[in-house]
DNA sequence: CTACCATTCAAACGGTCGTTTGACAGGCCC
DNA sequence: GGGCCTGTCAAACGACCGTTTGAATGGTAG
């Protein structure tokens, strides 16, 4: 596997390696001079270049979180900007973007496993630091998700939402056990993956809320 | 916070409190000398009673898998006798034992997010051992839900299942921005969560299929 | 009591870790 | 030219890692 790209310089290449090594052996797992040793840099560079190991933990995050916030601030723009524009286009403004990171050649697909390396190890620090990124942008699509769904109080949506965002890290980060056939490119996949995220998230937010319970009789009784 | 009590054997205190110190540091991050101190026993006892670190690991998870996969088996029995049963209760014998570990006293609310980790670790040695015991489970719930939907066809519905256990694994861990209110207690939320999660869950698991989009046009057109 | 076995213990093994150091090279301005 | 700043480099620092060793311990069977 190619990883150093000589042509980079010196920091942008301990990034992206960095990105690779942190994806696959955890941020405890991956060693600086590992790092190094595959960036093709001397091992004094990181903390040359970084100041320190979680310092360039942290600088790996950013350069990532910027453009995915970016795309989804935009696409979402654009989705509010179309009338009668639908609950499925949202979610597609949320999602899409994730999933194209996940999946860019340029080691955007190392980067959502880092992500989710760091919910799973539920750093406060780094939590925090995730938090001041990404707050603002989930808020934006907490308002336009409300607009779209005017029945749903604000605590019963923000549920809805963290359970989105629960299934949205998982399949980004390829964890369940649908594996991508290998018939099908990873565009076609990244597809479906999007498709079937939006069908059922879509669902799921439509669903009758925890009050009128009774509506669900007429579904359940069916078959 | 109490993590070592003396009134358990050895092997026992290592267990215990190696789960505690994997879920907070990973596997990776959290060194025997810091559990064998938490634990108060001796360094060598790890490599004694376990043979490695690895075999520690792997018994950390046999251990509370072993007791989650027989109270889901056993929830979904019960279900399957009782006629007339509908597709929220076979989600609630698929994520109430699981969020009920995930809160249980004595240890279990560490273990999903060693749990998380593990997905996150993304080791295939690891993803093998969890797939051999988790394996089996997950199919028989599979063929629950199948009986339940039959207009869904197979690859459809372990898609869904799929992003389901996504949220599910996500939510136990606790990821999410939703936080427990001080005023409600650990049951109430765990209450609250298996309640969202199976509504949610059902409305997308019931949602229609990729073929026939067109059913969809009547929802959406709504506001 | 003796012999045995499972268990615990302090100490040490070789290795790897993140970080620091001081020397060295080259471009750039005065 | 000389001084200076930026970047790279090999080497070393002390600390911590997982594992191994061999002796000490204590209960139990013969």
């Amino acid at each position: 596997m190619r990883i150093a790209q000589p042509s980079f310089s010196t920091r942008e290449r301990i990034l992206g390696v960095a990105e690779a090594l942190f994806a696959r052996h955890g941020f405890a797992g991956a060693s600086l001079r590992q790092v190094t040793a595959a960036a093709k840099v001397n091992l004094a560079a990181v903390n040359y270049h970084f100041g320190s190991k979680e310092s360039l933990i942290e600088e790996v995050f950013r350069r990532r979180l910027d453009e995915l916030n970016r795309h989804r601030l935009a696409a979402l723009a654009e989705v509010d900007s179309t009338p009668g524009h639908a609950l499925e286009d949202v979610l597609a403004a949320f999602i899409r973007p994730a999933l194209e990171q996940s999946m860019d050649s340029a080691g955007g697909a190392a980067f959502v496993r880092v992500l989710a390396r760091a919910y799973a190890e539920h750093d406060e620090r780094l939590r925090k630091f995730l938090s001041d990124n990404y707050g603002h942008v989930l808020r934006e699509f907490a308002a336009a998700f409300s607009r779209l769904l005017p029945g749903l109080d604000r605590e019963e949506l923000y549920w809805r939402l963290d359970i989105v965002a629960g299934a949205l890290t998982y399949a980004m980060a390829d964890f369940g056990m649908i594996k991508r056939r290998a018939s099908t490119s990873e565009e076609t996949h990244r597809e479906l993956t999007a498709e079937h995220l939006i069908r059922f998230a879509a669902a799921g937010l439509r669903a009758p809320g925890p009050r009128t319970r009774d509506e669900r009789r007429e579904t359940i009784g069916g078959s």
